[in-house]
DNA sequence: ACGCTCTGAGAAAACGCTTTCTCATGATTC
DNA sequence: GAATCATGAGAAAGCGTTTTCTCAGAGCGT
């Protein structure tokens, strides 16, 4: 019968809100209430309470609360692979934006495993109070099924027909099509695209700006190429670009166009010289590859705060079912050392 | 009169445990004990609770378990900066392992602000089960404070003066000194380094290594340069390495290498010809620079995967207060083509 | 001085789950 | 056939909060 009654179930358990109230004098509900500043207190008691809160450094347990209130202050992100530099960026800028108004994000990264995608949105959103959703390869059925068990949800570079759903996508069709064009100015004929990978939605996109292009600029000729989405594959493509005939190459994106361009690099062949190289997403390290890329910039930071926006917008407005915005970006083609007019045309 | 009794608080709830009970016939205790495998229950039973859950798509709240079970299945990190590709590359590691074990990982990025890494950590570890830890700049003393709070932690790249949490660290200081001592097998006599951040622990120890280094190799002059620990860092010191006259650069990491990379060859200085450059980290785009860069490799990828079960080790020995693993990483020298023979040592 | 409103604190329910405790039922043993 | 046991399901407590409900007491007007 040291101190207290009887040894509490667990022995040392975390200080609860049970123990300033008894520290205070007061009840649970009055901790509570003057934690959260929700009713009126008596100003004395209510010092009382924070001097035994301080004293017993008191925090509320955030699992008491979530249940208590019904959220959780979390929003998940579920990406096809942390490793992309893209979807970096938006975790980071997602993550930094809801850190200002309080929120953590949980990450789920599917490992490009398809099939877990929706099963791991579908878990974080059960912790979260919302998922940011970025599936580049998830079919649209299963989207348009998956879509309204998450709500709360944002969409990155995917669209469901139901509007109620708020999406950020950027043009790819468009940006791509502005690289060809600047190839095209620059005095290039023969074209080559190192696509990406096959399902994802971005390439089916910069494919159908580029059969766009093609109807517009018949005279030009413009070669498909099989390729991937990271380094490696971009690097292993060297031989199949040079052997292409090409002058002018749009990348997948600046990861292909980088390791492309060590390619190139290793065989003596010179950028912009002998082959004009462009990339897709202006990652940080594009203003400093040798040399520096010419790329489709897209705002990738402004892409993770605004997803935070339009999540923070549907949590507030709980319930209403509004038609969502559905934000497009357009790429500016961001023009550096890596294309230049082509060599005298070989005859 | 209607179906239930009367309309449940909320509207239209998300199902419960409740509903499942209620359609199977049996108590919530039951529909638990057959969900979670925990005690014997009557194989018929089991099959009616079951088919109950999948017709009502039951999936049990998370938040209501970490509640009851005291635990959470999340894990949180705490990095200065999401950008820098090292952290990106942890925070991957650490969460792709967590998953292969059902946990999840809670992101805090403390974006440099020192001073905030202390609640940061303290708040994730309320709402997970334990906390890795990157702070490099904290000091010793708030880090020696701190650690006894978050247990479960584990540290990269610091230790605390208890053994008993785990701590992750490269060794910066021999990694720098082999770099040096490669530069100096090639043929350079005047190195410089260009330091990083001036509180970042690791470039307090790869200082230190620096001067081991100079205590065993006096003939050889070695600068130090102030700068930062990104690309544009090492952009801006390119004024000041040209005129430093040093042949071999020693940058704080890759980042900053690639940024000097480039500003060089802007003027028109060829590396390794002129000067030879190396990093440190290997990062993904060291390959891919151009030249590819020479540098010590940290196995950055087994640092967040190890950080998991480092992790997981405490998480099941919940209490021991064992000491705990301290693992020491050793950088290996990568050679690529950023370093090379300097051109005959100038008169 | 009586009753009225109003302030503010405690009791208790709720959040959704797990788990201990309790007890009924059917099986087992002498 | 009665006493003993094992099996397994329901009742209820517990996890740590918030919030509604209830009610005591203070302040006010008449």
């Amino acid at each position: 019968m040291g101190r207290g009654h009887m040894a509490r179930r667990n022995t040392n358990r975390r200080v609860g809100i049970a123990d300033v109230a008894e520290k205070a004098g007061v009840s649970h509900a009055t901790v509570s209430r003057v934690m959260n500043g929700n009713a009126a207190v008596d100003p004395g008691i209510a010092a009382r309470v924070r001097a035994a809160a301080v004293e017993l450094k008191y925090q509320p347990n955030p699992v008491g609360r979530s249940l208590a209130l019904g959220k959780t202050d979390t929003i998940g992100i579920v990406v096809p692979d942390l490793a992309n530099p893209t979807f970096q960026a938006i975790l980071r800028g997602l993550s930094i934006a809801a850190a200002q108004d309080g929120y953590r994000v949980l990450i789920a990264d599917s490992s490009e495993v398809t099939s877990e995608e929706s099963i791991l949105a579908g878990e974080a959103r059960r912790r979260c109070d919302g998922v940011v959703l970025c599936a580049p390869r998830m079919s649209d059925a299963e989207l348009e099924e998956l879509a309204p068990t998450l709500h709360p949800l944002v969409l990155i570079n995917r669209t469901t027909i139901a509007t109620n759903t708020p999406s950020l996508s950027v043009d790819y069709g468009q940006g791509i099509q502005e690289l060809a064009q600047h190839l095209v100015t620059l005095g290039h004929r023969r074209l080559a695209f190192l696509s990406g990978p096959e399902h994802s939605a971005s390439n089916r996109q910069r494919l159908v700006g580029l059969d766009q292009f093609r109807a517009e600029h018949p005279e030009i000729e413009l070669q498909m190429l099989h390729g991937g989405s990271n380094f490696d594959s971009g690097h292993e493509s060297t031989e199949a670009i040079i052997s292409s005939g090409a002058t002018g190459i749009l990348a997948f994106n600046d990861l292909v166009a980088m390791g492309l361009l060590s390619g190139l690099h290793e065989r003596g062949i010179r950028v912009p010289e002998d082959i004009s190289v462009t990339g897709f997403d202006d990652i940080p390290f594009a203003k400093y590859t040798t040399p520096p890329l010419t790329t489709a910039a897209v705002p990738i930071n402004e892409l993770g705060s605004l997803a935070w926006r339009r999540m923070r917008e549907q949590i507030q407005q709980a319930g209403e079912t509004a038609t969502q915005a559905q934000d497009e970006f357009s790429p500016r083609v961001q023009i550096r050392k890596s294309t230049a007019a082509p060599a005298l045309t070989p005859a």
